[in-house]
RNA sequence: GGGCGCUUAGCUCAGUUGGCAAGAGCGCUUCCCUUACAAGGAAGAAGUCGGGGGUUCGAGUCCCUCAGCGCCCACCA
């Protein structure tokens, strides 16, 4: 094998490794036969989509879950797949037909959605080309697509079968319409946003004269479409006025005036202009009161022949006109200003309009029960758990799913009408003719929301309906990772429709991470110009390293603003490793370290501390992955790795190996080997390819989980490391080199030697150890541990005014650290009170820090 | 109108049953090119944990309140 670069080219590294786990398999659960199964779905990105920040924490957490799991020796499946995302993907490809002069209309339906299949076929591979590039670890040969035949089926089956226990409906119904896509959309894809609009005051004259009401509209143009006046019933200014019928101004319709519950006697004046067509409490009134039902807006928004004089205007451009022509009729009052909130599509953000229209509904009633009681009762749990809150909320006030789409792209809905008796034909196989014998059928032209079809993806996507072997294993799912912005979406629908078509939850823990925001902390997003494209991070810095800044960064569900500093201290941590890693191989030679074990078994104190460390620092790191807390593992670990192992360890064991010591070559190969491991599921190129050269035994992602055994770290270590510190820093501050040969002797109560490598490891000329004595003479002293103290020879080279000020500093802190903790002790309720141990502790920290006082207090009087 | 989150070092953020002499990365100061790494090492400076009140032996951590910022939900026209 040819010699390690000097240095980390994550380019290099990231170039190869992931046709090898290919190739070896290492992504199919198959790899542990006898593992039990851990499942993940992936959140399907849009299959014409790019990757972006979100889907690169999203997916680094799911990787970093699965490969460990993998690890840990589990059936580890990470299905991968693609969304067909309706709308958005049809607005695409007609955006790219209109460059060239076409539109789909002109195209027709079939011809547009070959289009769109063969824009699928040139474009579709790029998002999961981007995820190889990532190194996520899902398995291929699994791979789904939310339109491919299997989830088809499993689509059209849900939908007649809901239909015939009553759960899908059609019905002619005010719903959300987007006047530009040209399509109703669901409640969840409304955004709404408070704006400044106007409050038109218009006076409604009575028939038969004498006066008259006065309404008050936000949205005058409706008034062409008004059929009623309501007022609250108990409202004493209009109580003569209820049955009698006024005028509508401009359109001269006469209208009756009705009492409804449902209107606010404090908002306005009491009394609302009902349009049954255009609003949705507005459509109830009429309904309880049996209004009539005028549409004057169309499907574009724009006002039709009922809207007289106004035809052929926009709906905003009528609002204007009709609040003209109310002025110079004389009927308009006042105009006010007002902020109300407005909704808007989700995706174009066009105004929404309120469209009454037939739509295909999920009546989600009963679902909503048992999606409720599985979080309430924990079997399904969302970490951090306060999401609950979100999800149940939602639930709980969950109105009729709009899943109709007057779009062309997406699963057609499995209806048909008969055109000779007007029958619905809900089936499976498309059906030839109708029970009245008629031949003459004709499809629902709709499409489904392409939610419909996510929601059935954690099941759907391992054969349900059928009882495949992958069903029966897999599902339910353990853990289902996403962002909180589709909890509504996604999540709630999986639930309700896992738990309704299953029997079962989908998935057990739901794992919501936060939002990747621009380092201004605003959403990232193109239109802003803040967007950071994740795969230039990765050509630049490595995927790596965007791997493990990202998990570093996104703590506990909390939003994470990206910054590059992030990744470039990232890819410098995948430099440290590399050249450890060098380092080792040099000293210890190419794949001289086992897969597992080879921790030595009677280790000496300095094998011992860093195995000891090791152990602790696993098992916390190990807790904390298991609590889906990732930052902080990786931070525990990261410091771990770099503070302790390589600044610590590693710099002793050059000295340690000097003496070639076999034990030394032992601990350091696992400590790395270990590491290694640890650190795979995060960054799995470069760990890959160090493995390549320290073990060289197989693939680390295939590699088993280590455990380092349990060990006890030696008494004094610790103090042994103050030691270095002190004498670090005593010629840091007294402007010696860093090798200057130091004349120290070390005096501790507890009879601790010094250890034989200090004279080589730390340049000292000698260390003496004593017990209980200060030696005489011209010598500076420093505290170390709690009872040892080490007294280096001055030499004359000394800035005592430096040591003044050191141990002047000292000494405050001391003192006030000793005054707190004797005040708690002072009182007898903290005695009480406390636990044990933590006064215990108290009293430890004030003998430390009386004896540590006592001997500053002496050093400084013999400075003078 | 409801609900949630945030306010901790110059910057961006950790800190989960209350026991912290308050941490990290970046930045900053001083020293060191020691043959794994200068993409590095060593030693440092730096915070009355947004304000006020409370509970408690003890509060960055719990409660109340005020201020600021952000997000989500909501058919008052």
């Amino acid at each position: 094998m040819a010699a390690m670069d000097p240095a980390y080219d994550p380019k290099r590294v990231e170039s190869t490794w992931y046709s090898r786990w290919e190739k070896a398999g290492v992504f199919r659960p198959e790899l542990n036969p006898d593992g039990e199964p851990f499942a993940i779905v992936i959140p399907p990105p849009n299959v014409t989509g790019v990757l972006h920040m979100g889907h690169a924490l999203d997916q680094t957490i799911q990787d970093l879950i699965i490969r460990r799991k993998r690890m840990q020796g589990y059936a580890a499946l990470w299905l991968p797949g693609t969304d067909h995302a309706g709308i958005a993907t049809q607005i695409v490809v007609e955006r790219e037909l209109a460059k060239e002069g076409m539109s789909r209309e002109e195209m027709g339906r079939e011809a547009f959605i070959e289009q769109v299949w063969l824009w699928k076929a040139a474009f579709g591979g790029k998002i999961t080309d981007q995820i190889r590039r990532m190194g996520f670890s899902t398995d291929w040969t699994r791979e789904r697509f939310t339109m491919d035949e299997g989830l088809s089926t499993a689509v059209r089956k849900v939908f007649v079968d809901l239909y015939h226990e009553g759960l899908i409906y059609r019905g002619n119904r005010i719903i959300s319409w987007c006047p530009r896509d040209r399509t109703a959309i669901s409640d969840v894809e409304v955004e709404h946003e408070d704006e400044v609009g106007e409050l038109v005051y218009v006076h409604y004259p009575f028939k038969e004269g004498g006066g008259g009401i006065e309404v008050a509209t936000t949205r005058a143009e409706t008034m062409l479409g008004d059929t009623g006046i309501a007022v609250h019933p108990d409202d004493p200014r209009y109580s003569d006025a209820i049955g009698r019928i006024v005028t509508v101004p401009l359109v001269h319709r006469q209208i009756p005036i009705v009492a409804d519950e449902a209107v606010d006697p404090a908002f306005g004046t009491g009394a609302v202009k009902v349009t049954p067509a255009h609003d949705q409490t507005d459509f109830e009134i009429g309904r309880r009161h049996g209004l009539d039902t005028v549409c004057v807006i169309d499907e574009a928004g724009v006002i039709n022949e009922n809207g007289g004089r106004f035809a052929g205007l926009d709906r905003f451009d009528a609002r204007r006109a009709v609040k003209e022509a109310l002025a110079s009729d004389g009927a308009l009052i006042k105009v006010e200003q007002h902020v109300h909130a407005v909704g808007h599509c989700q995706r174009c953000h066009t105004v929404i309009e309120p469209y009454l229209s037939d739509q295909w509904f999920v009546k989600v009633a009963p679902l909503v029960g048992p999606a409720i009681d599985a979080v309430r009762s924990g079997d399904i749990r969302f970490v951090p758990e306060r999401w609950d809150k979100t999800y149940l909320h939602w639930m709980e006030n969950l109105r009729d799913w709009t899943i109709s789409r007057q779009i062309w792209w997406g699963h057609r809905i499995p209806a048909w009408y008969c055109e000779a008796c007007g029958e619905v034909i809900v089936a499976i196989e498309d059906p030839t003719r109708c029970e009245c014998g008629s031949t003459d059928l004709r499809q629902d032209p709709d499409v489904l929301d392409t939610w419909f079809s996510s929601g059935l993806f954690p099941f759907s996507t391992l054969g349900w309906p059928d009882d495949t072997d992958d069903f029966r294993r897999y599902y339910p799912n353990a853990v289902l990772v996403t962002g909180y912005d589709i909890i509504s979406f996604w999540v709630a629908r999986m639930i309700q429709f896992g738990l309704h078509l299953t029997g079962r939850k989908p998935f057990s823990d739901v794992v919501i991470h936060g939002l990747v925001r621009a380092d201004d902390g605003r959403k990232m997003s193109k239109s802003l110009g803040n967007a950071i494209d994740p795969l230039e991070i990765v050509d630049v810095h490595g995927a790596d390293a965007l791997r493990l800044a990202l998990i570093q960064a996104a703590a506990s569900g909390q939003d994470v603003p990206f910054q590059v500093e992030w990744v470039d201290a990232a890819r410098r941590f995948g430099n440290k490793l590399w050249n450890v890693v060098r380092f080792a191989v040099a000293n210890l030679g190419e794949h001289s370290v086992p897969a597992d074990g080879g921790y030595p078994a009677e280790p000496g104190p300095e094998s011992a501390w860093i195995l000891a460390r090791l152990h602790d620092v696993f098992a916390r790191t190990d807790e904390l992955l298991e609590e889906y807390r990732f930052s902080e593992a990786y931070a525990v670990l990261y410091s771990f790795a770099w503070s302790e192992a390589f600044d610590w360890y590693l710099e002793l064991s050059k000295t340690l190996l000097k003496a070639d010591s076999e034990e030394t070559r032992a601990t350091l190969g696992v400590v790395v080997r270990d590491l290694l491991k640890l650190f795979h599921p995060v960054i799995p190129y470069v760990t890959e390819e160090l493995w390549s050269y320290l073990v060289g035994e197989g693939l680390i992602a295939a590699a088993t989980w280590p455990h380092p055994p349990e060990c006890e770290e030696p008494a004094h270590f610790e103090v042994f490391r103050e030691l270095v510190v002190g004498f670090r820093r005593f010629r840091a501050e007294h402007g010696l080199s860093p090798r200057a040969p130091l004349q120290a002797t070390l005096v501790d109560p507890d009879g601790v030697a010094s250890p034989w490598w200090f004279p080589q490891f730390q340049a000292l000329a000698s260390v003496v150890p004593a017990v209980g004595a200060a030696p005489a003479g011209d010598v500076f002293s420093r505290v170390v541990g709690g009872s040892a103290q080490v007294f280096i020879s001055l030499e004359g080279l000394v800035d005592v005014d430096a040591e003044r000020t050191r141990i002047d500093k000292e000494i405050a802190d001391v003192s006030s650290v000793l005054d707190r903790s004797r005040g708690k002790l002072a009182k007898p309720d903290f005695l009480d009170k406390a636990p044990v141990e933590v006064v215990a502790k108290e009293r430890a920290k004030v003998v430390e820090f009386e004896a540590l006082l006592e001997k500053l207090a002496a050093q400084r009087s013999d400075l003078g």
